[in-house]
DNA sequence: CCTTGACCCTCACGCGACGTGAGGCCTGAT
DNA sequence: ATCAGGCCTCACGTCGCGTGAGGGTCAAGG
């Protein structure tokens, strides 16, 4: 039973310096149980078990005080620790998961033209607005909430490289759009169509099932909605509109 | 459009204090665009975004030079910092759930009465032993391999309300193999066997399918090896021995 | 036996990322 | 006119170590 380990081996195995070692020593967090004749600081297991639960504990943001008076807790004993510890783990865990929903939300609405506000941007970090009026907000803004739902299902799974996909497909209908408008062709010809018909099925094969009704309806908030225009006016002056007037006409002589 | 936030707002929805607002000011971090004729900082929506973009790395432990070098790189654009953020966020989910895996773990060796080794412990933190030798030695370590990694995928799905009912029976196991020696009860006795057989379907409910085979070799590492020894001992001197032997019994018993 | 290189020790100052007042101006509602 | 509440700028304090400086210790090899 080798029980004894130096400073530096333990630090090695636990993945920190030898200063924080000696500093936890200072304060009183983690002590070496021992010193050899030298001077050398010496660790036993319990040493490194209550190292453990420190590190573990620091992983999860708390400070070194707090984390004294968490492990110096006698009514709280080692097996207490590791089931609080998993319970805030899988909390963080969750976070996590959150602020990944979050991205892949400001993803998707640049892919579709849109302009976050700023408190849908920094939704995920203060603001536990109840929820209530928040949640309707939501909705009235994103309007079909079905599409949007069936949207938010189908993009939670992407990853960074269908993502990255994503964006390039989305630049280059954006650029389609910028260059023909450009180069005078009208929006409402034939070649003004199939970049709106184009448009129609890159966003049923990313996001949602959208129908020409719906991809008018998208195209009228194009102009209609600032938040929308913003975006694309950046790329050309007049290009929301040219892609709106795209849009209705491709819909209209799809019937709908 | 209300494009415009003071900073207590900004702070607000954001979730931090005004005081690193300041800060990030002050450093050039996240500048507001704007002042007031009086002097107040007036926050737009491209400040706010790029608030967000720091605030994620800020979160994902980067230091703030770090973070202003990052997103100051001419080279991506927003998009290319979600997707970028989005990656490392799910690496750091990765990691958390190592750390649930390795609590797990932890538990679960304690449950069955094992200490772990310093090594193992600390696994999940530092030392990425390339994980050859390491594996070797964690396989003869726990023998029955088959069983253990049945074992590991059954408790990865534990809640702690899981954990925190199994210690308690675990608990009250090993307290009644304490009680009946003290009170002098004979290891091989009916009540003994009793306790085993007791024993036997706890580790099997709980962990892994363990026959009476399976017992019999674990009770003989109960005295063999240190670690487990050391666990029933330090509840009452010589307890480990008078487990192997209420196993051995019940298992011979049984036919094995 | 002596040297060499890898560890170990104790000061002690420095730093990053804010926290925390102190002292004072701005502004909108009563 | 006043008064609460939010904003401003210093400027020092704190926490969790990083980073030398200066000096012993220990196992291996010449």
């Amino acid at each position: 039973m080798a029980e004894d380990y130096t400073v530096g081996r333990v630090a090695e195995i636990a993945g920190v310096t030898v200063r924080t070692l000696h500093h936890y020593d200072e304060i009183g967090l983690v002590r070496a149980s021992g010193r050899t004749a030298a001077g050398y600081r010496v660790y036993e297991l319990a040493d490194i078990e209550r190292l453990q639960q420190a590190l573990t504990y620091r992983a999860l943001g708390f400070g070194l005080d707090e984390i004294a008076a968490l492990i110096d807790n006698p009514d709280v004993d080692a097996v207490g620790h590791l089931l609080r510890q998993r319970e805030l783990l899988v909390e963080r865990g969750g976070q996590i998961s959150a602020m990944v929903a979050a991205i892949d939300k400001a993803l998707e609405a640049r892919a579709m033209g849109m302009q976050l506000t700023p408190e849908e941007q920094l939704e995920v970090f203060g603001t536990d607005k109840v929820g209530g009026e928040w949640a309707e907000e939501a909705e009235a803004r994103w309007g079909e909430t079905d599409a949007f739902r069936e949207s938010q299902r189908r993009t939670a799974s992407y990853t960074k490289a269908d993502w990255a996909r994503l964006k390039e497909e989305a630049d280059s209908g954006v650029q389609g759009f910028a260059s023909a408008m450009r180069d005078g062709v009208g929006a409402g010809s034939e070649a003004g169509m199939a970049l709106a018909e184009q448009h129609r099925q890159f966003l049923s094969r990313w996001f949602y099932d959208c129908d020409h009704a719906m991809h008018r309806s998208l195209g009228e908030s194009y102009v209609a909605d600032g938040r929308f225009t913003a975006t694309f006016d950046s790329v050309e002056p007049g290009l929301a509109a040219y892609v709106r007037d795209a849009i209705v006409a491709n819909a209209t002589a799809h019937g709908a």
